[in-house]
DNA sequence: ACTCTAGCG
DNA sequence: GGCGCTAGAGT
């Protein structure tokens, strides 16, 4: 059927079999991070066995060592090889090392009493009395992991919310549409209705080339469904996140697995999928048949009493069973709200959005004492300790530089099973060092003292909170976050701003239409031939177009320079001793390149230095619009919402405690290449 | 300001 | 199973 004629039957020019399933607008959503289009692309990263493998290139042993890290007479983490030995969290130090003798157990760093830096210490096990354990150089690391892969997207075209210490979850769809952008011409030439409800052209790529992934198989039925833009995108999501993992590997020498997928959800279910160093990718039309092999409190969110509810309210922990229960039943167990992010989630519905916030709310120092503490002085030697260990982290928050100052310090405290604590406000107007904190530490704990029975003490902990973004000779919120007629601000591409109905969207704005052109190159570039052909390689006269002066060193060449939010030199005590192997590259920070605004935008009067940066502005604004129209349609799905109100009933035993070990249980769908 | 619950690794 | 950590709701 060679002639382009109207499709017969269907008589609307907007849905033609030959068609794509997906429309002009939806494509667009992909530039504005919008949450509810279907051809969305999110990543998850989970280092392996993270503080393992901190200690094994710290250490510089041989990737298929056994090694375990030790936290008292408890592992904490065991790496792969270990894991083969049977070793697990429930071991002990002494039944890990009768079950292989030769694992390596590293204890963690320490701090002791009396010295003011953390360090790995060959007695720290026997001095549980008088140590704290430091996960300062997990941090450093996970610091460290988080520039790179930064550093490996896009400056502008980057989302990347931390997780945990060894998460994160990527948002890369405006990424990808970048990138589609750019292989496929025709997807930038304007619906032939003028309408951004048609529907696109199919995707001309015949076959995916998924390299390394694992997919979920499907039934042969599904799997001969042409590849639609939603395959395409996940294609390319995975090809951005095969780089990024590889630039880790090579940089960093850590390895992690991943998963892509459509949503935050799905995607995080599958870097657990196949562990350790693979990545997975769900494309939409395996979501169901891939939720089908899990456990739904295997589900974020539903690791914990929610999901033991579920089990217990509708006997089944089968994700498929859960799916045959009508809403209303659900409801009438959960509560309206909880049913219905549940009924959503087991069919991999999530809307969630990525948050691009690399930073934390809080930080806590605590102490479990065993035996407890008898009297105010051991305890002040505590309050010491803490205060040296948070002020370390908050010099490397930026504090110095009034960055971020923590606007609260908090105090707990556990007595005869009973915890109480006391806050006060952290004056912004004056100093604030170790010995400031430690005096707030003080009399916090006087506070408490003074109210009421405090010996024994099982338990010590301080905490700071309630950080506030830099102050001094900072415009960062009030020049983004004030009017209502908001504006994208102009020259700093990466910040989010708000637009009137409360959502947030990042705006690409500056010269970095270049920087994205680039760092796409990066990735596909220095590709082996045969991978990009099997997506049919066209776009390429229009990158050459854009990618104009490339003076800037490339990305090859830098370490992880210019993403770490930290000054220089703001590390915490780090390299100490001979066996200390991570390397510290101090970091600069990123550079404010003030422009003359010479070009303004007709809409809003943001000015732009160049026209290509206000031609990406313009388009900023077209995709925003798009995004803008749909909102009636888009539900703002969002968190589980902890049965609060209406939990009620029969929060029964349930005591399921899966806890098994074994990760591939079931009946999940074998996965087709390694 | 303070307490409590939850979830995760 | 405990510990360290973070987040958020309720009051």
């Amino acid at each position: 059927m060679p002639s382009p004629s109207p499709a017969s039957g269907a008589s609307s020019p907007l849905r033609d079999a030959r068609r794509s399933r997906f429309t002009y607008r939806q494509l667009a959503q992909l530039a504005t991070y919008g949450t509810t289009t279907p051809l969305r692309v999110i990543a998850h990263i989970d280092l392996d066995a993270f503080y393992a493998q901190c200690e094994m290139v710290r250490l510089g042993i041989p990737e298929d060592k056994p090694l375990a890290v030790q936290q008292w007479q408890g592992l904490i983490a065991i790496n792969y090889p270990a894991r083969k030995w049977q070793i697990g969290r429930h071991c002990d130090v002494a039944e890990a090392k009768k079950l292989c003798p030769e694992l390596i157990a590293q204890h963690v760093a320490t701090w002791r009493e009396g010295d003011d830096k953390w360090a790995y210490r060959d007695d720290a096990a026997a001095n549980i009395a008088t140590d704290k354990v430091s996960l300062d150089p997990y941090r450093l690391q996970s610091r460290k992991i988080l520039a790179l892969i930064k550093d490996c997207l896009p400056k502008d075209l980057q989302k990347v919310e931390k997780a945990s210490i060894d998460e994160v979850f990527l948002d890369l769809s405006a990424q990808v549409h970048a990138e589609l952008l750019r292989r496929f011409p025709e997807l930038s030439t304007p619906p032939s209705s003028g309408d951004v409800a048609e529907h696109l052209p199919f995707p001309s790529a015949a076959a995916l080339d998924w390299q390394t992934d694992n997919l979920v198989v499907l039934e042969e039925e599904q799997e001969a469904l042409d590849p639609d833009w939603d395959d395409v995108a996940m294609l390319v999501g995975s090809e951005i996140v095969r780089g990024v993992r590889a630039q880790i590997r090579e940089r960093l020498g850590y390895t992690c697995s991943a998963g892509i997928a459509n949503s935050k959800l799905v995607s995080k279910l599958g870097s657990a999928y196949k562990k350790p160093n693979a990545q997975t990718v769900v494309r939409s039309r395996a979501v169901l048949p891939f939720l089908t092999g899990i456990k739904v409190t295997k589900m974020r969110n539903l690791g914990g009493k929610l999901g033991d509810q579920v089990v217990s309210s509708f006997n089944t922990e089968s994700v498929k069973e859960l799916r045959d229960i009508p809403l209303d039943q659900i409801k009438a167990k959960l509560g309206d709200e909880t049913a219905v992010w549940l009924y959503n989630t087991i069919r991999g519905v999530d809307h969630s959005e990525v948050n691009s916030r690399t930073q934390i709310k809080s930080m806590l120092s605590a102490k479990s004492f065993r035996p407890s503490i008898n009297t105010p002085e051991q305890a002040i030697k505590w309050l010491r300790i803490f205060a040296g260990d948070i002020y370390s982290r908050l010099v490397e928050e930026g504090i110095l530089e009034h960055k971020r100052w923590p606007r609260t310090i908090n105090l707990h405290h556990r007595h005869a099973g009973q915890t109480r604590s006391k806050q006060s406000p952290i004056s912004s107007g004056k100093a604030l060092d170790e010995q400031a904190l430690f005096n707030l530490a003080k009399d916090l704990l006087h506070q408490i003292m003074a109210e009421g029975d405090v010996w024994p003490c099982a338990n010590l902990s301080l905490s700071v909170g309630g950080f506030e973004e830099g102050v001094k000779g900072n415009m960062a919120i009030g020049a983004f976050f004030k009017k209502r007629d908001q504006v994208p601000p102009p020259l700093r591409p990466t910040d989010t701003c708000t637009i009137p109905e409360g959502r947030t969207v990042e705006q690409p704005s500056k010269k970095h239409r270049l920087d994205e052109v680039r760092s796409i190159q990066r990735f596909f570039a220095k590709r082996p031939a045969g991978d990009a052909a099997s997506l049919g390689a066209n776009g390429q006269l229009q990158v050459e177009k854009l990618s104009v002066d490339d003076t800037s060193s490339s990305w090859l060449d830098r370490g992880s320079e210019g993403l770490d939010t930290r000054g220089p030199d703001t590390r915490g005590p780090d390299t100490r001793g001979p066996e200390s192997r991570f390397s510290h590259d101090t970091t600069t920070g990123p550079e404010d390149s003030a422009q003359a605004a010479i070009y303004a935008c007709a809409r809003c009067k943001a000015g732009f230095s160049d026209e290509v940066s206000l031609q990406s502005h313009q388009d900023w604004h077209f995709a925003k619009d798009i995004q803008d129209s749909e909102c009636a349609a888009s539900t703002p799905s969002q968190q589980p919402t902890p049965s609060r109100g209406h939990t009620s009933r029969s929060s029964g035993p349930a005591s399921r405690r899966g806890r098994g070990g074994s990760k591939l249980e079931q009946g999940q769908s074998r996965l087709r290449f390694g």
